[in-house]
DNA sequence: AGTTAGATTGAACAGTCGTTCAAAATAAGG
DNA sequence: CCTTATTTTGAACGACTGTTCAATCTAACT
């Protein structure tokens, strides 16, 4: 695998205001379209008309349609991942900690920015989603966010000393399957309850059920009572 | 909204057994590769290669590709509702309905299907949950599994008469969402924890996760011990 | 066994795809 | 202000897309 520094030739000027603008504008226009139409359904002149530029201007900021699909999942993966671990330090900082506030300073950054950070951010957490049940994009995920997984994983297990590792990275597999829904299937919620839906704090809820399935899992099997 | 029999001209002669199979290669065919690289991702073409066919009579057997996606779909999907709602009539038979049995009825086809049914099947499960998960199927979804879904929630929502509708339907998205996590994401687990894959009964696991998570949900919190 | 509905073939259709390229417009650096 | 690196345009490339169609082959029915 070459650096891909030595295959890039450096600028010899500044990019222009216009510029730079430009490839943020192609660059947002991609994350809304991939988000909503995945990696195949979206074209680069799907990309180039919803930026409001030239398609080849796609393929001449950012390269191949998959360099850019990778750059837009990476850019915001580090951000994510920053501040879930400084929220997992500032809870241990606060005390011993609990299983409930490693779960929230995990699933708490991603549902804030996918539902405070404007519709930028909703449409990455889509495309995390989408992503993530991709086995095309497999080392793609495991590369951005597998570390501040085990990272996690790791914190709940110091929890539970007596578990199996295994079953605790089964649950973490289940709680991130769980957020992810929230993205991708949140309108089913209200499809299936019968009242609309109420908007109430996904996030405890998400805590609470995720919680009590860690339990469940690390914890020897009460005897069946038969 | 026209009736389908209505534009279908009817056949005059049976099909042939020759013509029979072909039909079924072509939708077994396509199942494993929508399965694997998802609808925009896979050709007529490939389609036809994969099924030893010419990509044409893809279309003469199935119509537009569309129609060849939600004819895959759909096959299976009442099969599966089938022996959801079977195993669950016969746990309600078993004396007083209880959680978990209500789960694994729910997961037990779903996960039985996709281990021991053969490749097919596991393309399916993997299938249903690329469909769930993308805004393009919603209606599809909707159609297929919200019925089942329904029954199911009413069950547990017996069980728990003084939750809220929508907790309850909050909590089967999330058990939804971790069942299919194990057809998109099991190496995943295997990935995260550092021993390899144990390969143990994830039945059990995955009903004793969701378990745990839903009686959290549906019990009103415990007081907060600070 | 002969008739012909239906299955299969291979070519062709009009579009769209990702990418490349020369020419023109823009603006950074001297 | 001038030079020229960079950006932007618009067209073009070959490959691939879903679908259609006439011709040929197969086999179900009389």
């Amino acid at each position: 695998m070459k650096l891909k520094i030595i295959e890039e030739k450096q600028r010899q000027r500044a990019p222009s205001k216009r510029a730079l603008e430009t490839r943020e504008a192609i660059l947002n226009a991609a994350e809304r379209l991939f988000a909503a139409r995945g990696f195949d359904g979206t074209s680069i002149r799907d990309i180039g008309k919803e930026a409001g530029v030239q398609s080849s201007l796609v393929n001449h900021h950012w390269g191949s349609k998959e360099e850019l699909f990778v750059r837009i999942v990476t850019r915001r993966a580090n951000e994510l991942s920053i501040a879930r671990l400084s929220a997992l330090a500032e809870h241990n900082q606060r005390g011993t900690p609990t299983l409930d506030g490693i779960l929230t300073a995990f699933f708490g950054p991603y549902l804030e920015k996918a539902e405070t950070a404007g519709p930028q951010w909703q449409a990455y957490a889509r495309l995390v989603a989408m992503v993530s049940a991709d086995p095309k994009w497999k080392d793609l995920t495991e590369e951005c966010f597998d570390p501040t997984a085990r990272l996690f994983i790791n914190a709940i297990a110091a929890l539970f000393p007596q578990a199996r590792r295994d079953d605790i990275a089964t649950g973490f597999v289940y709680a991130v399957s769980a957020m992810l829904a929230l993205a991708t299937s949140r309108w089913r919620i209200g499809a299936l309850s019968n009242d609309p839906d109420t908007m109430t704090s996904h996030l405890e809820d998400l805590v609470r059920y995720c919680a009590a399935g860690f339990a469940a899992l690390a914890t020897p099997q009460a005897p069946d009572p038969d």
